[in-house]
DNA sequence: TTTGGATTGGCAATCGATTGCCAACGCGAT
DNA sequence: ATCGCGTTGGCAATCGATTGCCAATCCAAA
């Protein structure tokens, strides 16, 4: 407030700086600012205004190399980062960034993609001393040559993958109960022929919410037949040429109802038999999965099932931490948040069949 | 490959041990692994040897202590993290995160939010020396107190807000001119009366934005008064309002062109408008901005003003690096990346009048 | 063989904060 | 006045990598 000691000082301020301007020893200056009772009040409140007067501001770097601790959370995201409707993985990063800040801590982004030297930065990363925990986001377990990212000792959590056959504590969604949900509401609405469009070959979410939809159909007494799949990517485009291979079908062989791996698959679903002249859901039904935001503003307005996006990253935040202060030695392997099922107009009843 | 030194070995090896298995110095390890042609070729190789040996992996923190250096950028997103159908920045933060991590640098997230001590963990990082630079999300500068982030004398550059006035290079997109031709483009098609939805009160792309509608029609040769303004949010629900105000119009009072501050608002008017039964574009045109990629797969599909967010955060990251190595000391204050028209559905040709 | 210059590699200081250990000090009790 | 205990604060080592400086070494030229 006064005068400012050095508006373009090159150098900060350190602790040696401050405990000449308060007459102590840079301990004591330590001390003073870390250890609230372990310096007499007098000596603490000169301590802070020296401080306060230098605008003394702890360097972090020094600190993490002392301690051997950041305080630091790194976060790996999927090979693509895909930019869709869906943006799950978005939002549970929103959440858990929330939650880790929140709680004092950094976030640094490992990756965006997923290409030859990601993996490399990524363990550089890992092993670099730089990092306290590591959240893994709808990833596998980066890796080089023989050496993986579990080496490196780090708290690791993973997000929408259940990887706790791999002993790494996993927090989900019930990928699979719910797409079942949404099975069974449709065929409560009298639905007995389905399509699933799938997503990515060898996905977690696309085999889980698959065996969902089988096991759906399996608990309504429907026979296995009555299902067919068409192959998806998760994008828009998916959706589109699956949906070029259901206009291709004579009218009468088209299931009247789709499930799609998720809400981006829908949306070109929707979009290209709109345009193939169908009607949603005048002459097929349509479920995504993911909740995008964008799904209620969408004409129809799109049904899907909603993940707890902000209770993931919540979860995973705490988890993450808990391990790294020692604080959960034995971690549940399993933290599983439901979804929920929201029916908007692309589902309609069937009328019933007169035969 | 033949003997893991040490499974679980608690401390990593350092230089030492790298250099007491090669049989030479710690300073020699440190030249041979960082400054080619400083140590002699078989010297280099059997340090070379040892570390893979060992598995030696660099400590960043106490690397970065010594160099007084990081290659970390950090990055502040605007206040509140929207997650919609427009992810300008979502995409700009990605692309940004590519050319950063390809440049070996890594990122790390300040703030998702913006609350109260939100500035203080942000002033903190910038003020801790674990930062070489920070990439400013359509954000106001972070201030607490008499305290703000240019003060930290980190390079520092400014994404979508253009902060050049308060002499922060910035990259932004050409808001005004680019909405501008989009007006100028309906006012082709025949348009002569309309309305522009607002976005959130003093924001830097609303005030933008209106200018550059205000500016087309005078160009165009339009009165003033055919514009008429209705407030919005950036958001859904802004459109959604401003929509059931539209609704509320006498028919022949409605505008046939409207203008909306980014995609979702006009996504939320357009859902809006045709649940009221209005038929877009037969009724009504509508265009929004930013190019939101779900805009295509609308019905109608999105007519939108496209944000070349790829090259915004190229752009950025190629100054900040160039700030923090010194190699611009007179970096361009101002930097537009240009925007692209699309015209889709959600627009047509007003038929000629007869009057 | 000697000399000069270039190359190589080691020693030790340094970055800034933290912390184990201990000396000094104060205070109350004997 | 002395002793003993608890409190306070200083000294110096430490975390791990980097780098200025210099000694040792080598090679070619004289």
């Amino acid at each position: 407030m006064s005068k400012k000691p050095a508006p373009d000082r090159i150098s900060a301020p350190s602790v040696a700086d401050v405990a000449r301007e308060a007459g102590v020893a840079p301990s004591t200056v330590s001390r003073a600012l870390t250890m609230p009772g372990r310096i007499a009040e007098p000596t603490r409140l000169k301590v802070e205004a020296a401080a306060r007067k230098l605008g003394y501001i702890v360097n972090q770097t020094a600190r993490n190399l002392r301690i051997g601790q950041t305080r630091t959370i790194m976060i790996v995201l999927p090979d693509e980062l895909y930019i869709g409707a869906s943006q799950t993985v978005l939002e549970v990063l929103r959440s858990a960034a929330a939650a880790l800040t929140a709680r004092g801590y950094s976030l640094v982004i490992a990756n965006v993609s997923r290409e030859a030297q990601t993996d490399e930065h990524i363990l550089a990363l890992a092993f670099g001393g730089t990092i306290s925990g590591v959240l893994l986001m709808a990833s596998p377990v980066p890796s080089i040559g023989d050496r993986n990212l579990l080496q490196a000792g780090l708290p690791l959590v993973s997000l929408h993958f259940d990887m706790s056959a791999q002993n790494v504590p996993s927090v989900i969604s019930n990928d699979s109960a719910a797409i079942g949900e949404a099975v069974e509401a449709l065929v409560g609405l009298g639905h007995t022929r389905f399509v699933y469009i799938r997503g990515r070959p060898d996905n977690y979410h696309d085999v889980e919410r698959l065996k969902g939809v089988r096991l759906a159909l399996q608990r309504c007494g429907l026979p296995p037949d009555e299902l067919s799949t068409m192959q998806g990517d998760f994008c828009f485009s998916g959706g589109t040429s699956a949906a070029q291979r259901y206009l291709a079908l004579a009218p009468q062989d088209r299931p009247s109802a789709v499930v799609c791996a998720n809400d981006d698959t829908a949306i070109g679903f929707i979009k290209t038999v709109l345009d193939g002249g169908l009607s949603v859901p005048g002459d097929v039904s349509v479920v995504g999965f993911d909740g995008a935001a964008v799904g209620a503003f969408m004409t129809p307005s799109l049904s899907t099932v909603q993940q707890s996006t902000a209770e993931m990253g919540r979860r995973a935040v705490d988890l993450v931490i808990g391990m790294a202060l020692g604080d959960l030695p034995r971690p549940p392997l399993r933290t599983e948040v439901p979804c929920q099922l929201v029916l908007r107009q692309s589902v309609r009843a069937l009328p019933a069949d007169p035969s």
